[in-house]
DNA sequence: CCAGTGATGGGACTTGGTCTCATCGACCCT
DNA sequence: AGGGTCGATGAGACCAAGTCCCATCACTGG
């Protein structure tokens, strides 16, 4: 045995959102996903740290964003380097062929507490990441803050649009869209 | 034995916060915070549903904020009711009495990631609260969704304060403080 | 042909969390 | 006083997550 594997933690996965949708996240065993993805328990913690990660990216996510915030124009104020990173997230990680692969899984996120509490958690970094990408452009503390907070419900708000429309809108228009909106409503909050 | 002892879930929260200053979150066994209390570990999940949970209000802060919201004049815009509901917050349930708590715990919190992965949680359920809320006072769904993230961020940053400054001014004043700069950068952030 | 390396398997072990049942004390009713 | 109910607790079996350590196999290079 020990017969290496190609690409083992994306088996692991692929196995783990199978059954997460068949029996539920917890009616599912981390040996029942090792199994199905012809490992073990030993492999599957040997690439992630808890059963939660499986379903997480490793933060390619954050990555794509903090660049595109990152090489935003200069001149261009904080919700629109973040209007450009949101962009550059539409052509590189949200595209159409993994449309249908983020609604299963956000299905699952959605029917799971504990899940839903790692996504949280994700949520909160992910914000963290856009204060620091922003306070590298200069924008002073507590703007990056409202900004990065903003940045994060016009991310979210995309996101829901994305995975739930029938129509084949890209992210990035959406997230254009959504961006206008949380603009006029944050000009209306007093 | 089976004695009734008064106040066993305090009592167990006090022991859990103890041991979790003196040992770390992770070194601490269920059974030690049981004992400490004079109890078991039986007692300890008949009254908290798993281990983090011990260090969290049951819903008092999230009850008294929607109350706060819900009460506040109808004429009051979204942040405007916001505003009025951390007033009440710092009232009844921020006071003087328990600042030293409420740091000893937050230290506790900033070690553990188990444990901000919850405070995650509980943060993002605050903010649901509060949009409910505003529909409630017939905010519309968008604006409420701005309005309680930046609500949400001005609470954060007075907490923070609250806990943190040598001074003795009280959770309101310096919810009101932050509020006035979070408004004043959301004004800039284009 | 042999030694080293890297990915995997196997199994013991701790702990969080669930469940079921027994026990004890307080209170009530006659 | 005596018996019965009820609420809170204790006790212990049990399962699964997560950690650790070591054995094993395939591949590679000399």
């Amino acid at each position: 045995m020990a017969r290496w594997q190609p690409d083992a933690p994306g088996r692991l996965a692929a196995a783990a959102l199978d059954l997460f949708e068949e029996h539920g996240y917890e009616n599912t065993t981390v040996i029942e996903i090792a199994e199905r993805a012809g490992l073990t328990k030993s492999t599957f913690f040997r690439y992630f740290p808890d059963k939660r990660e499986v379903l997480f990216d490793k933060g390619t996510l954050t990555g794509v964003l903090v660049e595109g915030i990152t090489s935003a124009p200069p001149a261009a104020g904080p919700l629109d380097a973040v209007a450009d990173a949101l962009d550059e997230l539409g052509r590189t990680f949200f595209t159409a062929d993994r449309r249908e692969f983020s609604g299963r899984r956000q299905a699952v996120l959605n029917a799971n507490s504990e899940l839903r509490e790692r996504e949280a958690l994700k949520r909160l970094d992910l914000t963290a990441s856009m204060i620091e990408a922003l306070g590298r452009r200069g924008v002073p503390s507590l703007t990056a803050r409202v900004a990065a907070e903003l940045g994060t419900l016009v991310w979210e708000i995309a996101y829901d649009r994305w995975i739930d429309t029938d129509n084949s809108e890209g992210f990035g228009p959406l997230a254009r869209q959504a961006l206008a909106e949380v603009r006029g409503a944050a000009g209306v909050v007093g």
